[in-house]
Parts: structure tokens; C-alpha cells; sequence
DNA sequence: CTGTTAGCGCCTTCAG
DNA sequence: CTGAAGGCGCTAACAG
């Protein structure tokens, strides 16, 4: 089955030139007197000539690909982000890698960043060591998620301030008793819009009591647990500022299906703006990221930085958005205050 | 910045052994005696060598990556598709790259193929004409959905079937009109789940009348448009199958944002059960596709394919499996005959 | 068991 | 403007 394949040897011979000319031809028109370029061309389409990238990268010193870091692939939030950074990726002519660092091993990490396989890198999950990019040598990183430490180039978005501008609203629209469903702990996205949270509550003179915290981890299960927690409260919170849309999902429908109706007896907030927010009963108010433009701009800034061949570069802080929609309402009568 | 990089060469000359012993001391461990062996990766530890992947598969005639070409990476339906295969595939010593099919100009494609960037490809795209595939030469293709062709390898699932089986759940349930929202004209999966639809409501002596079929493209606001329609009909369908859940969840909640109540006026199934599904209000009765075991068995039938140098390969039906949830009642009352 | 040798296919000085 | 030559870094025969 291994048809041979066509290279530039067979290119040359055919087209009567050097492989040096051909190769010439095909990166550099212009440097090519036009009737040769005329024959190279009718002979690579004659042969079916494609340049392997592999011999062309070698030679390079590129890999002509740059990779993405996911914690996990399957999570839908990444998913329009990837489709953001693919299609500035693409026109730049690179391919688009994924890993999926929860899937991989660990030390295959480092491996993909010592290996050359890539020559830029970008990564989504906040929550790797930051010694895991202390290798010796290493391709230009961007990092499209919050982090730990300041000191990498990044693409974020500001969620203490997403944060409180949900708490405002809520407070705004009456509510003094105000819960919140967490992200993992450990996670910067977590810490980010808690501290938020947390901030704007005390500058509202509101206290953030701690069986008004619910833990979770940003998924859909986790915000069905929440509920089961809610309800299980003595005094409950009249609003719930949810850590993101799919706990909000979550919490929205779990209460819902025992009963409790939204926004009536309680309000949601969620964070994130993923399509269905819009779509589901109530439709859901939240904080909007722009995702699209976060894979967008991290692939812009990460190209920069590969051209530069400098290992560090701006970074971008994004700004997010209050979408007011119908799963906020006033507190039910008589709980307007705290308890 | 350009550090400079270990070469196998550096190995050798530190571990005081030929190169050629170096890359079978890394390769085959066991063709190389213990003492040399230790030497060898002493030197590897010292030097921080790690095998440049261009050469390698230059010279291996391989590239160590597989191509998966998706229509829209921004459609969450992918991602855990993906995330199956991924999770073959790296343990198998494969990369994953992708590429978004709407966003790349066609001719890319093509050059996909023929570029021999990658040992194999999986094509999740329903749409690309058969005719992208016959180039000179390609690697091993699979496709993980329906195709017009019946003749490459492919793993899929039984769409029509699954479109009977929502079918007949509704007929049981004394369902007498009902309607269809369809996916996108032209698509494979559109045409399979509509003409199971079809066969099934004609084995149960049921029309399909024309203005229950709702066009659309399995998106949700298809499925809020396809709602407004049902809500401008003067004889309107007591249930709705939809082709895909993400329609189906826009479809019910526009239905509820206008007042009317799921499932009490409208019966409604979905097609895929994606996660949120089971979190809706109503939650949502579908048809079930065993998404990620779909991208594993890919992964597998496409590996065993590298392996055997072979460009075909045995096909794979998966089951689909209907999800009984709470969108799915009897008709209200006086509706259980066709008008 | 190890070293030598010969490329994989391409690009890029350096001459002509 | 074009050709010749060398090598990117690695692995796979083939000898020894």
C-alpha cells in the first residue's frame, strides 16, 4: 500500500532544474525566472508534489504546530475557545495540538514542552505547578486562564470584578441574604470570583456566611448538590451567585424539579454566558466572558511572541459583562432583610 | 534566546558510546547491555537530551500524530468525542491534531490528506464530499459519523433506529400527532433520524405532515424557531421529536418562555443526551449516543489500521438507547386522535 | 553487544 | 538567476 510519494527530487528531474531551484520556486516565487517557475509548477502538479513537512521542519527548526492545554477536554466551556484560537492558528499556519492534561500523565507535561513538538504553547489549566514550565528549554507560553503566579504572558479575564458586579446586582435588585456556589478549591477561577464575592459583600456591609457557601467544581452534578444543600438550610439565602453557568444549570434545575421555583423563591446568578444560559427556564442571568476572543487573542499574542522569538510578552486582561436575563427577581416578601 | 538544545550526539560523546547506541539504548532498551544502558541514560539525565520528534519521524516515515477533522469546534457535542479519543490515543503515542472544517478554506483539506502530516485521520465531518478523500495518497481514514459512501471504515451509531425507537416511546404513550424538528438539510444524521422517523410512523399508520417537519440545523436557536412555528400552527403536533438534544432544549424553552407547559401541551424527545440534558426543566426524555466510547473505538480501529498499513478496516455500530425522563406525557386530553 | 555508514526530504549558504 | 553541497537530528541496516 506505501505508494511512493513524490519528493522534490522527482520535481526537479521532471521540471529539468535543481532541487535547489524547485524548492526555491515554491517558497520564493519571486527569486525564480518565470518560465522556470512556469515548468516547476507543471511539474508539481503533474506529480502530485507536497512538500513533507517533516523533512521541511527539520531543516526549519520548527515544528509548524503550536499546542493547547486542557484540563479536560470533555468540559463544553473550552470548546468555543479552541474554535477561537484555531481560526487565527490556522491562517498563521500552524496546526492546532491538544492535550488533555487531566487524561495525560503528568510528567508528560514537561515532555511536551522539552520535546520541540511545539513551537508555542498554550495553556488552559490554572491549576498546573508552575514549576511545570521551568524546564530548560521551552517554546514561548501563553496562558489563557488565571494563574498563580503573574510573571507568564496571558489572556484573562477579570473575574474579582465579574464577581462583584453579580453580588451588585443582586444587591441592587434586594437581596441581603446571598449564597455561592464554588468552584473546586484550589482553582484560580475559584479563588478569583470568591474573593470577589467576598469583597463586594463586605463593602455592601453583608456577611458571606459560610453554610452560604457551597462547594463544588464548576460542573452540573455539583450544582444539583448545592441545591440539595440549600434546601436542606434552616435559613436559607434568597440568592445564589453561582460560580458558573453549569452549576447554575445545575442548581436552577434541581431546585425546580423539587418544587422550589426560580426567580421567585430564589435567584441565580451564573458565570460564563455558554449558549444554552439563554435558553433554559428561566433564562439565566450571568456574568459574560468572551470566549472566543480569549482563544482569539491568545493565539494572536502567542504568534507574536514565536515571530519575536522572545519567551515572555503583553498580557490581556479581558472584560466581562453583566447579562441580565429572568433568573433574578426581588427576594419573596418578608426576607428582604437578614435573618 | 535560541538555547542551545541536546543532541544525541551530545549523549554519545558524554556517555563515551556511538549515537547509534544511544537511540537503541533509548528504543530498545534490551538490545543494549545493563552498564551501557546506565551510561547512556546518566548522559541523557545530564544533558536534558530529548529526541527531537522531526528527526525521528523523518526518519521513521511516520509523524506520531492523528488528524481529527471536525466541522465546528465550538459544537460541545465534539468535545467528548474527542476526549474518548484523546484518551486512546495517547497512550498509543499519538498526538492529536484538529482541525475545525468550516473554518479552514477546502482546499486545506486535501492538503491534510496528502501532506502526510499525519499517520491517520478521523473525519467527524457528515457533509465533505466523498471526493476530498481521493487523493494520490492518504493515510488510514475513519469516520466517526454517517457518510454518503458506505465504503470506508467507520464507527457509528444506529441514528435511524434510535429516530424509531423516540418514535414509538411517543406512539406509546398515546401520542397520535407528531411532529419532527429536523437537522440541517443535506446532513447525514438529519436524513437517517428523519427517515427512521418516517418508516416508524408509517409502520404505526401515522402521517408525517408536512408542516409538523420544522427545519433547522440541531442548534438551539433552531430549536426556539422551530418553536415558534409550532406556536403559529392552527393544528398543532401533542409531541415533537427533535433531532438533537441542543434543539430539543431550545425548542422547550421558548415553548415555556411563551407560556406554554412541558410535557403537559407539548411532549418532547431529544436525540444525543448530552449532560445537560438531565438538568433541564422538564428533564429532558432522549435518545442516548455513547459519545465517548464512539471517539475510543475510533481510536482503536484507526490505530489498528496504522499498524496493519492497511486503508481498510472493519466498521463499527454502536446502540443508541432511549433515556426515559420527564418531557415526555401522555397528550392533554381531547388531543390523542389525529384532528 | 556495539560502531560505522547511509540516508529520511528538504532548505540554504556559497559559488558560478 | 541557478546549481552543488552540506547538514537539520535521528534510526536502521550491516558489519564486526
Amino acid at each position: 500500500m506505501r505508494q511512493k510519494v513524490a519528493t522534490i527530487q522527482d520535481v526537479a528531474r521532471l521540471s529539468g532544474v535543481s532541487t535547489a531551484t524547485v524548492s526555491r520556486a515554491l517558497s520564493h516565487p519571486d527569486r525564480v525566472a518565470e518560465p522556470t517557475r512556469e515548468a516547476v509548477l507543471r511539474a508539481v502538479r503533474e506529480t502530485g508534489y507536497v512538500a513533507n513537512p517533516m523533512a521541511r521542519n527539520l531543516r526549519r527548526r520548527r515544528t509548524g504546530s503550536i499546542l493547547a492545554l486542557v484540563p479536560n477536554l470533555a468540559n463544553p466551556f473550552f470548546s468555543e475557545i479552541l474554535s477561537g484560537l484555531a481560526s487565527v492558528l490556522t491562517p498563521a499556519g500552524y496546526g492546532l495540538l491538544i492535550a488533555d492534561t487531566h487524561t495525560d500523565p503528568a510528567g508528560r507535561l514537561t515532555y511536551y514542552l522539552e520535546s520541540g513538538l511545539a513551537d508555542g504553547v498554550v495553556v488552559f489549566d490554572g491549576t498546573l505547578p508552575e514549576e511545570a514550565l521551568a524546564t530548560r528549554r521551552r517554546p514561548p507560553v501563553i496562558l489563557a486562564c488565571e494563574w498563580m503566579g503573574e510573571t507568564l504572558p496571558s489572556v484573562r479575564v477579570d473575574n474579582a470584578a465579574g464577581a462583584e458586579i453579580a453580588i451588585r446586582h443582586l444587591y441592587e435588585m434586594g437581596h441581603r441574604r446571598i449564597g455561592h456556589a464554588m468552584g473546586p478549591v484550589g482553582n484560580v477561577l475559584t479563588e478569583s470570583r470568591l474573593a470577589g464575592a467576598r469583597r463586594e459583600l463586605e463593602a455592601l456591609g453583608l456577611p458571606l456566611r459560610e453554610d452560604w457557601i457551597f462547594r463544588g467544581d464548576f460542573g452540573l452534578a455539583s450544582g444539583s448538590a448545592a441545591a440539595m444543600t440549600w434546601l436542606g438550610l434552616k435559613e436559607r439565602p434568597t440568592a445564589v451567585f453561582c460560580a458558573s453557568d453549569e452549576a447554575a444549570c445545575g442548581f436552577m434545575g434541581a431546585l425546580q424539579h423539587a418544587g422550589i421555583s426560580v426567580p421567585s423563591a430564589v435567584s441565580v446568578v451564573g458565570f460564563d454566558d455558554i449558549e444554552v444560559a439563554a435558553h433554559l427556564v428561566p433564562p439565566l442571568t450571568t456574568i459574560r466572558q468572551p470566549r472566543r476572543q480569549i482563544g482569539r487573542r491568545a493565539g494572536e499574542l502567542l504568534s507574536a511572541m514565536i515571530e519575536a522569538r522572545a519567551l515572555g510578552g503583553p498580557s490581556e486582561l479581558l472584560p466581562v459583562e453583566l447579562i441580565r436575563r429572568q433568573s433574578v427577581a426581588p427576594p419573596p416578601p418578608g426576607q428582604g432583610d437578614l435573618p
